[in-house]
DNA sequence: ACAAAAGTGTTTATTGTACACCCATGC
DNA sequence: GCATGGGTGTACAATAAACACTTTTGT
């Protein structure tokens, strides 16, 4: 759209409609995921209003009049897990005038990446959130259209993770090629091999494969690695494309 | 988001902030996409105010209280096509607070694939709207983040109509062989071998070769084809992956 | 020494890519 | 009968998929 004051105009009505009473809201809502063992899982909280007391629900914020829809998504993950710079995507948006039953709001949905362990220790606290695994979210009782937002972020993020190295963002810094394939099958939903997975990782030249092991998993102890982003950058502007 | 009433609660500010005088306007921006000859084209206008009075710029509107933004988009390419129930995709929403310097807008993008041909009539008259080819768009001077918008409607396109069988919603009812394939040339933007193509297409078995062939661009005649949108479904629905 | 997970190669099937000639028709 | 774009098949390369045994090491 262009300019508002002269959009009449233009387009053949005021601007000015939404002085009215029923002011049109915009907010953003979040699908914030986080990985480990051998499922991904999304942070819901319990709806505390009626008529969805109970029922579970994504963390939101409105959007303020000096805020990007960016940094209101930013503010609301801060917000709820205490990290910031957290990776973002948006989603949809979505403006139904009869969504929400109460008011016209225009949501934005973002998903967001993050390693769920520095976030343990904050969350329980502030917004009573939980992590539950998205096998999980269709059987669950959630309000609105959050679960279509699920739905769109969990498909929007089965595509990305298979062109961007994207999934690097749910894992600590040090991984092993387990956890990294776990949290594939867990995105894509299918089982991957074994052999094949890692020689196709390996093969794009992305991981500095690590000394140090991990222990306690397993005698042998699996190799960490490491995903290098500079190489990724070099590659990246030389044409390569990251696939899985 | 959830419920404004009771955000305040539960957010920590107050939801009646919008009622500030510098209010936030919504609207939808549309990148729509034509195509014929060789060439993928996109419609645009000359912006009529200062202080970019000349430059290009995609149709738009502002969303009215009561209109859901697909209705908006809709409601904007008719306004300007004459045309109704056009194939229409969400992009992306910029939100950024500055990206029009007067007023706080935050627009939805969408974009739209149409059949050419019917619009022509109405175009010319009502708001001087012209057929651009998209390879020229990069050379304008282009309003706002117009640029982006369309930037990333062309990427989303590019990636879908190779998993959606979205492109033909471009071309006529009837269409060739050539046709087709010059499309996808156009939108992926590299050329794509003629027996590979047409091998690759047929062999999903969406196509309806017709009786009729083409006159006057060839002596021979090249055999029209028809999408055939049930059998799509039909297919889709056992697990048949479109993919070019 | 043994249990438990880590690590590693080869074979086959499928898909993609490159490429050139004959065909049908209107003039 | 000839000029013009339409239509078709094959050989090779690359990628994907299936599959099982040996290695390491803590107990």
């Amino acid at each position: 759209m262009t300019n508002a004051t002269t959009a009449h105009n233009h387009n053949g009505f005021s601007a000015g409609y939404h002085a009215g009473e029923k002011s049109l809201l915009n907010s953003v809502d979040c699908v914030i995921f986080g990985f480990w063992g051998k499922e991904l899982h999304v942070l819901l909280h319990r709806f505390p209003y009626e008529p969805y007391v109970g029922d579970w629900a994504l963390l939101g914020g409105f959007v303020l009049p000096n805020v990007s829809l960016d940094e209101a998504a930013q503010q609301t993950v801060e917000r709820l897990t205490g990290l910031e710079n957290v990776y973002m995507e948006q989603v949809y948006t979505f403006g139904n005038p009869f969504r929400v039953p109460t008011d016209r709001i225009i949501t934005t949905c973002y998903y967001a990446l993050l390693e769920v362990e520095p976030t343990l220790p904050k969350l329980s606290t502030q917004y009573g959130a939980t992590w539950l695994p998205i096998s999980e979210v269709p059987n669950l009782d959630v309000v609105y259209d959050h679960p279509l937002m699920f739905q769109k972020a969990l498909e929007q993020l089965r595509r990305k993770v298979r062109y961007q190295p994207i999934g690097f963002e749910l894992l600590a810094e040090k991984f092993t090629m387990l956890e990294l394939r776990n949290l594939y099958e867990s995105i894509l939903g299918r089982p991957l091999d074994k052999r094949n997975f890692s020689k196709k990782i390996l093969k794009m030249n992305l991981l500095q494969k690590l000394k140090e092991k991990q222990k306690g998993t397993s005698r042998r102890g699996a190799h960490f690695f490491r995903f290098d982003e500079n190489r990724y950058q070099e590659l990246a502007a030389a044409g390569f494309l990251f696939e899985v």
